[in-house]
DNA sequence: TGTTAGCACTCAATACAAGAGAGTGCTAAC
DNA sequence: GTTAGCACTCTCTTGTATTGAGTGCTAACA
């Protein structure tokens, strides 16, 4: 295999692909010669820009242009040559207050990972969790709102809450709905969905028979909550932050990338690779085995509390994005992330 | 005045209007003679749009070029030549069955109308409430999750549910927070926040003076949640679809405008204008009064339920956008939000 | 007096050609 | 193995001519 590169051949891939990341222009033997001291004339550096063109690592756009990386370069970049980069002190200050303030749920504190995920690197923000409302029964509220309808609200252990109106017969009284509430928490308490599906149906409902309405919808409600298929959830942040992008320039490209956005269900699938992955992962161009990504590359990483793999967040990006900084966001906000989720399951005191 | 227009001088801006609107380029006196059958030649209609453009219904982009309609020549338009236009029957039965699908609270209501407006007009919808959540208190529940955290939920009348994750000193047991639920709750029922402001908070400080923190965070809540100021909320639709309009396909207008919409105070400004207005109103270009928006259009109608208004939709386009459609959509789906609301505030009975 | 045909004029858009500039690959000298 | 030199390629810019849509004006016509 000829994937080993000397020396001299690394220095110069790193200038070229160090070069387009900033200005997003193919790069040239002079300028590299000029801006990276490398101690060789530009004739030296075409002869090895020829081989690596050959090697696959960079690409010319056209006879008279400078190079390019090529996928494969930027991978060779990402894997051998990038130094992590690091967050300014402002920008761990701004991660370290916003998780600080009011959490209301967990919904929120994910939001709020997209946003500044996004507002720090500038680039679109993906959060993923697959845990979403999952984990054990906690409560169920049932509140009457006038005579037709009723609030039915149901609170999981891991701090999400679903409510939902429902119709209910005018025959039914408030301090009934609370009866409802009364019996259905005592039954439930602390059980997983399997459970509250196969073992306590027959009990419940021959204790509320005459409610049998309402304890469907009951039922409903709860699964839906504690659903495993329900677990999926996609936050955006930043979403607009790809229009900076030069290579965003084209108001086409601009559509099918975010055409793609609003299919939650394929960005899950691209999510869910590395909720159980160790550290920082990149996928580049065509790595993202979609059509509409091909010009896209995502550093993600997944997050957990408790040992648990709870989901992952990502960075979009142009393929010539910024690894280097995206990989040091990624790895701080999943570290804090994770800390907050920890905190969040299982009480503060650890 | 010269504002009165002869029959032809309308049916001149009449056709330019239709056939800008429908094709996005400048129309000319040739155009208007093949396509719009008006019984005259090139010749004089070049000599009205002459007059038209004097009086300021028209103007050309350069010399060579046909006329496009000015912001008063809209306004002309939509005063006075403008055919309401109707809803498809498919497009209908979309709002319908959209509608009856099983409701989970008002947000969900307000978000599936910015949804339907901008699916069936491709245009981008605002739908704006200033009564979110506004309301009488329903209920309070604390919900214990480990400890040293709950969940503390309230209920409005209006079928509004909020929620936050609190922390909670370790003393407190998940009955004693069954018992302050029940306190609050007895104490409260049906007031509205300036009531519960102002005669109970002392009432209830004494009878659980021992769980002051609890209570302040309580109280908190509470006025988030039927406070007056945070009742506004915006919801919006489809924002991508403005890509769809030619007039947009500069990157750089695209942004200044999405710019706008990511500041919620300002369209709520817009919106909050129209919501005690009878019938649809648009107002077009600059009539906006803002600088980013002087290309655009909103056409928007208050909804309100039990004679009570209680926020608008809109829609917002090109200032070349199909006025007669977005007047036909607005009108039907402000009849059909209203009536949903109501069904939802006062119950199925009415 | 209103309408129309005809025509000269304007101006954006398109196409085309020339030139500049950036960058390469190759060869020959060091 | 490295470098200077040079011819070559190709894009991008600039300038110029052409085209075509559309106008305004004038004069003839009903």
């Amino acid at each position: 295999m000829g994937l080993t590169l000397d020396a001299r051949k690394q220095n110069v891939l790193l200038a070229i692909i160090q070069d387009y990341i900033s200005t997003a222009e193919p790069v040239g033997s002079r300028t590299i010669a000029r801006k990276y001291k490398l101690g060789v004339s530009p004739a030296t550096i075409r002869n090895e820009m020829a081989d690596l063109e050959e090697m696959g690592y960079i690409e010319q756009p056209h006879t008279s242009a400078g190079r390019i990386p090529s996928g494969m370069g930027y991978r060779y970049y990402v894997d051998h040559l990038m130094k992590r980069g690091e967050l300014s002190s402002e920008e761990e200050k701004l991660v370290l207050n916003s998780y600080l303030t009011k959490v209301q749920d967990i919904g929120q504190v994910l939001r709020r990972t997209g946003k500044l995920l996004s507002q720090i690197t500038n680039y679109t923000a993906v959060v993923f969790t697959n845990h979403y409302g999952k984990g054990k029964f906690k409560h169920i509220q049932l509140v009457h709102l006038n005579p037709t309808q009723a609030m039915m609200i149901v609170v999981t252990d891991a701090g999400a809450v679903h409510h939902q109106i429902v119709e209910i017969p005018e025959s039914i009284r408030p301090a009934d709905l609370e009866t409802i509430s009364t019996v259905l928490n005592q039954k439930m308490q602390g059980m997983s969905l399997e459970n509250i599906r196969l073992t306590l149906v027959k009990e419940i409902y021959f204790e509320l028979a005459k409610q049998k309405h309402i304890l469907n919808m009951a039922m409903d409600l709860i699964q839906q909550s504690l659903s495993t298929e329900g677990g999926d959830k996609i936050y955006l942040g930043g979403i607009f932050n790809i229009l900076n992008q030069p290579e965003f320039h084209s108001i086409e490209k601009v559509k099918t990338l975010l055409s793609l956005l609003e299919q939650e269900a394929k960005l899950a699938e691209i999510m869910v690779d590395v909720i159980n992955t160790d550290g920082v992962t990149a996928k580049i161009g065509d790595e993202i085995e979609n059509e509409q990504m091909k010009d896209c590359s995502m550093v993600m990483a997944g997050y957990s509390a408790g040992g648990k793999a709870l989901g992952s967040i990502g960075l979009i990006g142009p393929t010539r994005m910024d690894y280097a900084k995206a990989f040091a966001v990624v790895e701080y906000m999943t570290r804090n992330l994770s800390l907050v989720m920890e905190r969040l399951l299982r009480g503060r005191g650890s």
